[in-house]
DNA sequence: AATGATACTGAGAATCAATCTCAATAAAAA
DNA sequence: TTTTTATTGAGATTGATTCTCAGTATCATT
């Protein structure tokens, strides 16, 4: 399914669906959660596939245009992707104690955003909410 | 008065309020909107003050550790900046088109993440909110 | 004022994610 | 087959940010 998609937005492009891309999309779909570009690329390197960093990095930019995948944040250490085709839209807080994120969904946030969009005369596309705080755990961990 | 903050904040860590230090805050108050490093680098040496990039840098982070300034978002081109202090905290909208950017505060926004948090059982400290989308006048130009 | 301890500065080096270069290669088109 | 076009990867490059460290400034104590 995201194969094909991928091989149509390609085609329309006049571009190529290789087997270095075809590594990327398969490891890309792999993960459950958020991943970054040098994992990847270590992960395909482990199960014997073959593609350079440069294909990694290209093929990313090429699966975030086609709408496969989104970057979720960009940190001190690079930016942060997760596959989201086919997921419902959510958005995270972050513990910034222990690094964890958690995911929700929100409807009431979505009509937020609908509702701010209209008052502003703003066409929005999409929105990225981020609540940085402590989690349960580190919450405890603290006192 | 945020000159006494910073003040107050350096000698608590045992550090000093230099002559580079004080051009530095001077002129990031001098920034009604958005800035960057380097912008605010150049304004420096533009104006006869001296202060090196390095320590630019160096004092934009203790300026975020004390909470006078914050980070706005990180993009292919670095950090942006804003001055906070004193300031009603807003969430931004991003034209995707002409880079403008719409700041708003929602006083829903605020309730719903308090809500949200307590849901998750996490302990929110702040968050960021970014729409992106296209502005008034970049809604005409697209059609 | 002199001494010693500590913090600060800036020039340039280092870091590191991301992109670019470009010659070799593969796939598609003619 | 020949020609055209897209892709690849190794390594170079870029660019923001941080680090290094020797020289300087400031503070505290005598
Ligand atoms: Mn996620
Ligand atoms: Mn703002
Ligand atoms: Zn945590
Ligand atoms: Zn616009």
């Amino acid at each position: 399914m995201e194969k094909k998609i991928f091989i149509g937005f390609l085609k329309d492009k006049g571009q190529r669906f290789t087997k270095e891309r075809a590594a990327i999309l398969q490891k890309t779909l792999s993960y459950h959660g958020h991943f970054d570009p040098e994992s990847l690329y270590l992960k395909i390197r482990e199960t014997g596939l073959k593609a350079s960093r440069a294909s990694v990095y290209r093929t990313l930019n090429l699966l975030c245009e086609c709408g496969l995948i989104d970057k979720v944040r960009k940190t001190e250490h690079g930016t942060i992707y997760e596959y989201t085709f086919g997921h419902k839209h959510h958005d995270h807080m972050l513990c910034i104690m222990c690094g964890n994120t958690i995911e929700f969904c929100s409807e009431d946030l979505e009509r937020l955003h609908e509702g701010l969009c209209t008052k502003q005369n703003f066409r929005g596309v999409n929105h990225t909410f981020e609540i940085r705080g402590y989690c349960k755990k580190c919450q405890k961990k603290r006192r």
